[in-house]
DNA sequence: CCAAGGATCGACCCCACGGTTGATCCCTGG
DNA sequence: CCAGGGATCAACCGTGGGGTCGATCCTTGG
C-alpha cells in the first residue's frame, strides 16, 4: 500500500511542485493538502495520512506548533519538517514537538523521496548533508567564525525572547518594541542582548538576516499587516 | 499553435509547480527551463520561445540583466518577470530592460495564465492588483506613512549604491563593507546614508527587511557563499 | 568647455545600540 | 521553604551608525 502523504505549505505553487514529484512515485500518494496549520489540523481529523510534509513558517499556526498538536494525538502520522534554512532553534523545538525529521526545501527530489520513505518506516531523518551545508552557509554570519567549540545555548530562546526577536526581525527599534509589548526599553534591551549572545550574533541586523534565512519571517509574509 | 513558454528560476520545485500548471493548459507548452540567467541565455540560443517567465533574483545573472540581454536580441521572446515582492526599483529597471510585465509569484494561477496570454499577444501586464497590494503592504515600513505625496527618488539607486545595499542586506557593518569594496568607511557611510534617504528607510535594519521582501536577497540564497 | 551627477573622502555631532552589573518579583520544582 | 530560571527594570559607558556640511575627482552630455 502506498504511503499517504499530506502537504502543508502556504505557497500553492510549491505544493504543486511537491505533488507532482510525489505523484510520479509508485509508492506514494498525495491524499491531502493544507495552506496553514489550522487547516492542516482540520483536514487530519477526517483523512488518514502516513507522512506530513510540513512547512515551518505559515500563517495562523506555524509548523512547529502544528507539529506539536498533530503528534500529541493518538495514532499520529509522521511529520517531516521542511525549511529553507535551519538552526538548532528549530531542530530542537521541532523534534521536541514530535517531528521525525528535517529537510531543506531545496534538497534534490531523490533525497526528499528517500527521507519520506525513511520517516514512514520509523527512522528519524535529519539530513546530514543538510546540517553540514547549513553550518557552512551560516558561519560567515557568526562572530567567532570557526573557533566555536561549544556554541553554548544556541537557539534555546525563551518564548518572550522569541517574541522580541520577531519584532526585531521586522525592523523595529528597541523603543518601538517596548511600546508594542508595553515594556520598559531597558527590558527590551535585556532581551535583545540575550538573543544576540544566545544566537551568537553581533547585532540586530544579523538577527533580521537570520530570521529570514530561518524562515521565522518570510519574504512577502508581512513586515506590515 | 501553442504558446512556447520558458521557465527561468533557480528553485527547481517552483519551476516544477509552474510547469505543471502550464502543462494543464491546451494552449501552452513549457519548451525550456533554466536555473540562472547565464543558462537561460544559452538555452535561448538554440530554442524558440514565445514567453519567458523570469525570476528576478537568481545566481550569476539576475532577472533584470538577463531580461536586458534577451530583449536586446532580434526576434526576442516576451519576458514576464516574476517576483515575491515589487518596487519602483524593479518595475522601472525591469521594464526599461524590456520586460513586458510584472507578476507576483503568489498570484492565483488563473491570473498568471491570463498574464502569459496577454504578454504573448503583445500587451504589457503590470498587474494592477499587484501594485496596489504591494504599496499597501509596504507602507508601514516607510517613515512618513500615509503622508508621502511625492515619494521622491524611491528606488532610483545608483549601481554602486545597490552594490552597497546588497552587502548591508547581508548583515555586514560599514567597516566590513569598506574592506570588501576596498573603500573608506566614510564613503560607505555616505552610500548607506543616501540609500536610506532614497528608500525612505530609517536604518540598515530596515534595509535588510526591504531586501528580503523585495527579493533582492532571498532566504536560502546565500548570506554566505 | 562647462554643468550635472556619481564616487570618493573627511570632520563633526548625536543617539540608538550593545555590554556589564545588579536589583526586584514571580513562579515552579525539589 | 528555598534554589533556580524567567521577566522586569536601572545606571553606566563605549562605539557604531546616521545626519549634515563640505571637498575633490571623474565621466557624461549638451
Amino acid at each position: 500500500m502506498s504511503i499517504r502523504v499530506m502537504l502543508v505549505d502556504d505557497q500553492v505553487l510549491l505544493r504543486t511542485g511537491f505533488r507532482m514529484v510525489l505523484a510520479a512515485q509508485p509508492d506514494m500518494d498525495v491524499v491531502a493538502e493544507a495552506g496553514d496549520g489550522v487547516e492542516a489540523l482540520e483536514v487530519l481529523r477526517s483523512t488518514a495520512v502516513d507522512v506530513v510534509l510540513m512547512d515551518v513558517r505559515m500563517p495562523k499556526l506555524d509548523g512547529v506548533e502544528t507539529t506539536r498538536r498533530i503528534c500529541s494525538q493518538p495514532d499520529a502520522p509522521k511529520v517531516l519538517i521542511l525549511t529553507t534554512f535551519d538552526l538548532d532553534e528549530y531542530a530542537f523545538s521541532g523534534l521536541k514537538a514530535g517531528a521525525s525529521g528535517f529537510m531543506l526545501k531545496d534538497v534534490p527530489p531523490a533525497e526528499l523521496l528517500g527521507a519520506i520513505r525513511s520517516v514512514h518506516s520509523g527512522d528519524a531523518v535529519v539530513a546530514p548533508s543538510t546540517t553540514r551545508r547549513l553550518l557552512d552557509r551560516f558561519s560567515p554570519m557568526l562572530p567567532s567564525t570557526g573557533k566555536d567549540p561549544e556554541h553554548k545555548e544556541l537557539g534555546r530562546l525563551t518564548d518572550r525572547e522569541r517574541e522580541v526577536m520577531m519584532l526585531v526581525a521586522q525592523g523595529l527599534s528597541n523603543g518601538e518594541i517596548a511600546a508594542r509589548l508595553v515594556l520598559s526599553e531597558a527590558t527590551v534591551k535585556t532581551h535583545v542582548g540575550r538573543i544576540l549572545t544566545k544566537l551568537g550574533l553581533r547585532d540586530r541586523v544579523q538577527v533580521v538576516v537570520l530570521a529570514y534565512e530561518t524562515g521565522l519571517v518570510r519574504a512577502g509574509g508581512g513586515a506590515a499587516g
